[in-house]
RNA sequence: GCGAGAGUGGUGGAAUGGUAGACACGCUAGAUUUAGGAUCUAGUGCCUUCGGGCGUGCGGGUUCAAAUCCCGCCUCUCGCACCA
């Protein structure tokens, strides 16, 4: 009985129902075409279909989803689409597990999540749909390597490079994590293998990549995408090898090169083996077997101690004709520069380190500033004058660098350069669920790419995927066997996948024609949709995927495919939303929290409003279940707002509701514009307590007017319950066509104030005042309160500072 | 080691030079109710001799005025890490 009252006075889920049924029905959510409004696309990270919707999904796409009513409010036609990332591991992991097809599992929990997608309310244009494990998708992933292979841009290579034992498949770089390199998925420590692969060529791209003055993005995803890239400004100089070719170094200190007194190649450099003497051979051979053994973890290892083996062989120091000895030391990387380096132990840690356990002199060429002539007893890397360097003594080290470089140029020893940490993307993947890398091997032919018009690669159904360490496609014939396109002889078919970060590198050109097929989207809506305005998402794809997109957008650029340089204008990452135990939600946890019990307890609204209030959006934070209630209460008496006619009393004063009505327009505007939804929240629920209290006590039509704006203010946060509100008052639907309302900003301004009065900088009273009162007479109005004259006696008024409408501060002593 | 960010009541947080703690959660008291893990009202930073004093990680500084700006330190989080 108690049951039936309750739902009587205030059902969330019954009210949401019949509006999310409403909406459908009338198409109030198809996306707006009409090209006299200006265009705003708002992207939300399109989500994997794990199999249920989660609040780690609700916490960036409903305050997107809010941002992008607004938008809509203010005139925009918005494109607000979704879609799913359906490639990749866990179907596979799942489908093994419980022995049904990935295809199967994928669709299956797609179908799921769509349902929940709707359930949240929000104004997903849904006809725009994309799943990108569908052929109508990856289809044009292999169109779009086929543009890549043509342009150089796709490459195979054998080369180590890093394997996850347990997924049993290659990564690229951005999927390796930490110091200790480990499986970004699984946390297995990877390994490196020799295979061959096919890698994108993003390095022609790293110069561009690191200018972002075009886009709005985060400084923190600048920097992270800067350090990763990694460009280093140095010279290349080549050092003569007695009785061998020339070999290259790089370095970012050539006016160090005085001091360089050894010389390090890395275990894996090509030249290793050749420049060994045979009286070293086999302390080489030893050293460099045992590198190749070593983890990556080991290898890595920064505190290690400085091992290497002397070749036997010398290089010649080009500044001064100096024979210098080659070692091989695992400390130099071959994946960096030229894989060898010119030891410099009076100015580098490492080099000093290795030249003090070797034996091998040490000299100081760089002079710090308060350098008494002595050795120096630890390396010094700062800045300082060029000394024990022939010509260059007394030159500033900064200027030194130049000089050297320029030096070394005339005598065709060395060449400034620039050296970039980034490396190509590897795409290839020895697993089943992916795009087919559209490529065939032939005999005669060598490398064929399949034709266009022979697209799509199928993935074959029945393919066995338990993987293996070998591509699932390898062990099916039917797929692996093939005619050469080009000469029609016997070939096999390339049977790896693309890495899944292929798929989402993009899918919001797709958005715009999910369905076209005479390219990979439709040009023509492009012109009108692109780029991507406002792109929301999380910060742990800084390096992976959103450098993935720029680059693939810059290929598109050069393909002729788009006219601009960059996918997303502006960027804003959320927080993660953690565990109630402030952990990672996480299944091996046990704290993932499920937003269908709150949604069945409180409604969309109140989830979705509850985790805008929890805080500012890019911070993130723990789950709270209790704050939740909190919400569903304002909820609950905004909407009584418009269906009760009670007043809760209180001191409120109701002629303040102008101004209040204005100040809160003007502060959701502005807090929208910055996406700032927990103050917006906030302000939202002040006004509704202000509202309740002066109901009853303000002019009819003055309170019709107030409330409109209320309800239209509160539509994006809260689309639901709006609704409900503006149907209650007697509005015509639907409150989601209305334009945002403007505020004044004179009547924002009160004309009563609180005036504070100081003394010394401490708060003594508070007097209420006109807000255009003028110095004096607040300065006298404070001088007379009998809170603030005990703080004056017997004391001198050397000055008083006045700011208008806020404060007095009496200065004495 | 390098780089970035953050430290405010019992809790989430608000305030970006001008009333510290908005808005909530929780808690306390009261009202209503057969009952309540419902609803409503009031209170709620700490100390207090009820005058006031103290208070935004710690120590200094600038200023009439500092959570906010500057210098030094501590702690935590994240990212990168032998990158020559």
């Amino acid at each position: 009985m108690s049951e039936t009252k309750q739902k009587k006075t205030y059902d969330p889920t019954d009210l949401e129902r019949r509006w999310q049924a409403r909406w459908a029905e009338s198409g109030l959510y198809k996306t707006d075409e009409d090209e006299n409004k200006p265009k705003h696309y708002a992207l939300t990270m399109l989500p994997y279909p794990s199999g249920d919707l989660h609040v780690g999904h609700w916490y960036p796409m409903t305050p997107s989803d809010t941002r992008a009513r607004f938008m809509r409010m203010n005139g925009y036609r918005v494109f607000f689409p979704i879609g799913f990332d359906a490639f990749g591991l866990p179907a596979e992991n799942a489908a093994i597990q419980r022995g049904i097809h990935p295809r199967e599992w994928t669709y299956s929990n797609i179908e799921r999540m769509r349902g929940q997608l709707r359930q949240m309310g929000a104004m997903f244009d849904f006809d725009s749909e994309v799943v990108t494990c569908d052929p109508e998708y990856y289809r044009w992933n292999q169109w779009f390597f086929l543009k890549f292979f043509e342009k150089g841009l796709a490459y195979r290579e054998e080369a180590p490079v890093d394997w996850c034992p347990k997924d049993n498949t290659t990564l690229a770089r951005e999927q390796v994590i930490g110091p200790d390199r480990r499986c970004e998925r699984c946390g297995t420590p990877v390994i490196k293998k020799n295979l061959a692969q096919w890698l994108f060529k993003i390095t022609d791209y790293a110069e561009e990549l690191l200018d972002f003055s075009k886009i709005d993005w985060p400084e923190r995803v600048q920097t992270l995408q800067r350090n990763w890239i990694g460009r280093s400004e140095g010279t290349r100089i080549r050092f003569e090898i007695e009785g061998y070719s020339p070999l290259e170094v790089f370095t970012t200190r050539p006016d160090t090169l005085f001091g360089a007194t050894f010389f390090v190649m890395s275990p894996e450099h090509p030249a290793v083996e050749e420049i060994t003497t045979p009286d070293q051979a086999e302390g080489v051979r030893t050293y460099v077997e045992r590198a190749g053994r070593m983890s990556e973890i080991d290898r890595t290892d920064v505190t290690r101690e400085k091992t290497g083996v002397y070749t036997g062989a010398y290089a010649i120091n080009p500044a001064n004709g100096e024979k210098i000895p080659i070692y091989i030391a695992d400390y130099v990387l071959m994946g960096y520069g030229t894989g060898a380096i010119m030891a410099v132990p009076g100015h580098d840690d490492r080099d000093f380190e290795f030249a003090k356990r070797h034996g091998v002199e040490i000299r100081t060429v760089i002079a710090p500033p308060d350098w008494d002539g002595e050795e120096l007893e630890v390396p010094y890397a700062g800045e300082g004058t060029m000394v024990n360097s022939g010509p260059f003594d007394g030159t500033p080290s900064e200027e030194g660098r130049e000089k050297v470089t320029a030096w070394l140029e005339v005598r065709s020893a060395g060449s400034a350069a620039v050296t970039y940490r980034l490396r190509d993307w590897l795409i290839s993947r020895q697993r089943y669920w992916g795009t087919p890398i559209p490529i065939i091997y032939c005999d005669s032919c060598g490398t064929v790419p399949v034709p266009q018009e022979d697209l799509p690669v199928l993935l074959p159904e029945d393919a066995k995927f338990t993987p293996t360490g070998e591509s699932p496609l390898k062990l099916d014939e039917g797929f692996r066997k093939v005619a050469c396109p080009k000469c029609g002889s016997p070939a096999e078919r390339e049977t790896d996948t693309m890495d899944g970060f292929v798929d989402n590198s993009w899918y919001w050109y797709r958005y715009l024609s999910p369905h076209y097929d005479e390219g990979p989207f439709d040009t023509e809506r492009g012109r009108k949709w692109l780029p991507v305005d406002l792109y929301t998402g999380g910060i742990e794809h800084a390096t992976g995927h959103l450098l993935y997109a720029r680059f693939w957008t810059k290929v598109m650029r050069d393909l002729g495919l788009v006219d601009f340089d960059e996918p997303m204008i502006r960027l804003r990452n959320q927080g993660t939303i953690l565990g109630p135990d402030g952990q990672k939600m996480s299944k091996s946890r046990g704290n993932v929290v499920n937003p269908q019990e709150y949604v069945d307890r409180f409604g969309s609204d109140a989830l979705r409003d509850f985790l805008m209030f929890i805080g500012p959006w890019n911070e993130g934070g723990p789950w709270d279940g209790k704050g939740i209630e909190g919400v569903s209460r304002w909820l609950r008496r905004a909407v009584s707002l418009a269906t009760g006619s009670d007043s809760s009393g209180g001191e409120a004063d109701p002629s303040e509701l102008t101004r209040r009505t204005n100040r809160l327009v003007k502060k959701i505007t502005d807090d929208l514009e910055a996406l700032r939804f927990n103050t917006s929240i906030a302000a939202l629920m002040e006004h509704t307590n202000y509202l309740l209290a002066v109901r009853g006590r303000v002019d009819d039509e003055e309170w019709q007017e107030a409330l409109r704006t209320f309800v239209t203010v509160l539509s994006p946060f809260a689309p639901h319950h709006a609704e409900e509100m503006w149907a209650a008052m007697g509005e015509e639907y639907s409150v989601h066509e209305q334009a945002w309302p403007g505020y004044e900003e004179a009547l924002t301004q009160a004309e009563e104030i609180t005036l504070i009065v100081q003394v010394n900088g401490k708060l003594r009273d508070r007097i209420d005042a006109p807000a255009d009162i003028s110095e004096e007479t607040a300065r006298e109005l404070a001088l007379s309160s009998a809170r603030v004259r005990p703080h004056l006696e017997g004391k001198e008024l050397r000055k008083s500072v006045y700011v208008p409408g806020r404060l007095v501060n009496l200065v004495v002593g």
